[in-house]
DNA sequence: TTGGACTTTAAATAT
DNA sequence: ATATTTCCAAGTCCAA
């Protein structure tokens, strides 16, 4: 039944697809004939005007290598099956990487990320000579405009907002709460960057109030720095650095101080972008891949990823040592995000086809036992609070976009949103906008639908000539209400590089809401 | 129950 | 233009 349901989906969309493949062709040739910079030529243009470059020539290293020996696994538990593949599969690749011709920039010689220990800042650069100082200045800097938890900011400090009000800022999630008219949302040529080489898996706003800097995590284990509306004397604005040896499964940023960035990869890894020190520090590394990582708003010190087949690490990070360890899921857990109302309430999403919600006061290395459990037909992507804490969003490939609500999410409404993305696209995931109202998710089509909470479905779908491929990784700026940013993903990726791109409110629409921390 | 073989998918590269 | 390659998901089917 289920399965003749989605070859019947299967088949709509197929024929869809050819038939606007051929619309498409159709239209490229009235276009070039009616103009000689036709809609292709302008956007190749475009996407290759602004992007990354690698230093073609080798850096001597800062420090001679430390090879420490690997510190035994603490839970006694033997990396599963799936784990032990894909590192072997790790080191397959980057052999691979290491005899193909084209692919010399990989094989830079230069300090492996897998080493354990600091990884400075410099070694792992791979742009331009010097502009990661430019970098590490811009974020310096950029640091003393962070707000404090309870500050109150005057509104012409920030772009885009009405004049009138002031903002506080909200003790757990800090974010300002705007509603924005998302006709509005346009993808300008000049928002559109070439990041990093390879799938791009992980992708953040820096929470700024001066600035909008986005930072992206791929295949490969680089990480692509674009100041957005930069400056003239840091090039195009876009560092790339080389910190980790495979995919990078999350970025989290210190909301209290932009200069401490924490990013987790698949092999294993948990690295520290110190930007003070001028390293990506090594906090963490094992055997087990890395799936997700989270950082509490409430309480910094404690770090939050997964490992393998369903465990979840819950990591101090000034003593740097293990708080509580435990087995969550039966499968790996893409997303943890914690409740910006209750700082005891987390949310998982696992490929065991749930997404649950905790609390930690309830946690134990046993058996915890969930406050509420979401049940999609297949796994589970993500599973996000939304801004007041009020909903959950999860989204499933079985087509699902689950809205919950209620004093312990107990309502769960699903809304239908096409989810296939096959093996070379990253999977979708729903994020929230700048308020409950509303849901962003990438499409097959390469558009963002909005989802309308309230509405429970579809009302909007952002679309534009430019977007060369399918976003699936997004991003709300917590201050520039009305600037989403996202990455495509999906093809090949060893030499050419992926494209972020930025949505941004063009207007003024929009309100402000002021958030009581309870 | 588990594990391997096979399939699906989009987009850049190679031909 | 067309064919090939990517390969860190996740399903199905089938044998062990």
């Amino acid at each position: 039944m289920g399965n003749n349901e989605r070859m019947t989906e299967y088949e709509r969309r197929r024929l869809e697809n050819i038939k606007r493949n051929d619309e498409m062709l159709a239209a490229l040739k009235i276009h070039s004939k009616l103009n000689d910079l036709s809609a292709v030529a302008a956007k190749r243009q475009r996407v290759e005007g602004k992007s990354y470059k690698r230093s073609p020539v080798k850096k001597p290293k800062t420090e001679s290598p430390v090879v420490l020996r690997r510190s035994l696994r603490t839970r006694g538990v033997p990396p599963d099956a799936a784990t032990a593949k894909g590192l072997s599969d790790d080191i397959d690749y980057e052999k691979q990487i290491k005899k193909t011709p084209q692919l010399n920039s990989y094989s830079v010689d230069r300090k492996s990320p897998r080493e354990q220990g600091p990884l400075a800042m410099r070694d792992a650069y791979t742009g331009d000579d010097g502009l990661d100082q430019k970098l590490i200045e811009t974020l310096s800097c950029s640091q003393k405009s962070i707000l404090s938890e309870g500050d109150t900011v005057p509104c012409e400090s920030i772009d885009n907002l009405e004049k009138s009000e002031d903002f506080e800022t909200f003790k757990g999630r800090k974010m300002l709460l705007g509603a924005v008219n998302v006709d509005k949302l346009q993808l300008k040529s000049e928002n559109i960057a070439r990041l990093v080489p390879g799938r791009i898996m992980s992708l953040k706003f820096f929470p700024t109030l001066d600035m909008q800097m986005v930072v992206v995590g791929n295949k490969f284990g680089d990480i692509g720095f674009w100041n957005v509306n930069g400056m003239k004397d840091d090039g195009d604005g876009i560092y790339l650095f080389h910190p980790h040896s495979g995919p990078i499964s999350g970025i989290v940023i210190d909301p209290y101080s932009i200069t401490k960035m924490y990013s987790s990869c698949y092999d294993g890894f948990v690295r520290l972008m110190d930007v003070e020190k001028e390293v990506f520090d090594m906090v963490y590394c094992s055997e087990y891949t890395v799936y997700s990582m989270s950082l509490s708003p409430h309480n910094i010190k404690s770090l939050y990823f997964s490992e393998g087949k369903g465990g979840v690490n819950m990591w101090d990070v000034r003593a740097g040592k293990s708080l509580l360890s435990c087995d969550l899921h039966e499968d790996r857990i893409n997303t943890i995000d914690f409740n910006p109302e209750n700082e005891n309430v987390f949310v998982t999403s696992s490929t065991d086809g749930t997404a649950c919600i905790w609390d930690l006061r309830r946690m134990n290395a046993d058996k915890p036992t969930p406050l509420m459990t979401v049940s999609h037909k297949r796994a589970v992507h993500s599973a996000y609070f939304s801004p007041t804490g009020k909903f959950l969003a999860t989204t499933s490939i079985d087509d699902k976009v689950g809205l919950s609500s209620g004093a312990n999410y107990e309502n769960t409404s699903m809304v239908y949103h096409y989810n296939q993305t096959g093996r070379w696209i990253s999977t979708f995931r729903g994020i929230w906008g700048w308020d409950d109202s509303s849901i962003y998710i990438g499409n097959m089509k390469r558009g963002v639908d909005v989802i309308s909470v309230p509405g429970n479905r579809i009302v909007a779908t952002l679309e534009s000539d430019l977007l060369s491929a399918i976003p699936c990784r997004f991003d709300v700026h917590l201050y520039n209400v009305g600037m989403l940013a996202g990455a495509t993903s999906g093809g090949q990726g060893n030499v050419f590089p992926r494209e972020l791109m930025c949505f941004q409110d063009s207007g003024l629409n929009f309100r402000i809401g002021i958030v009581d921390s309870t």
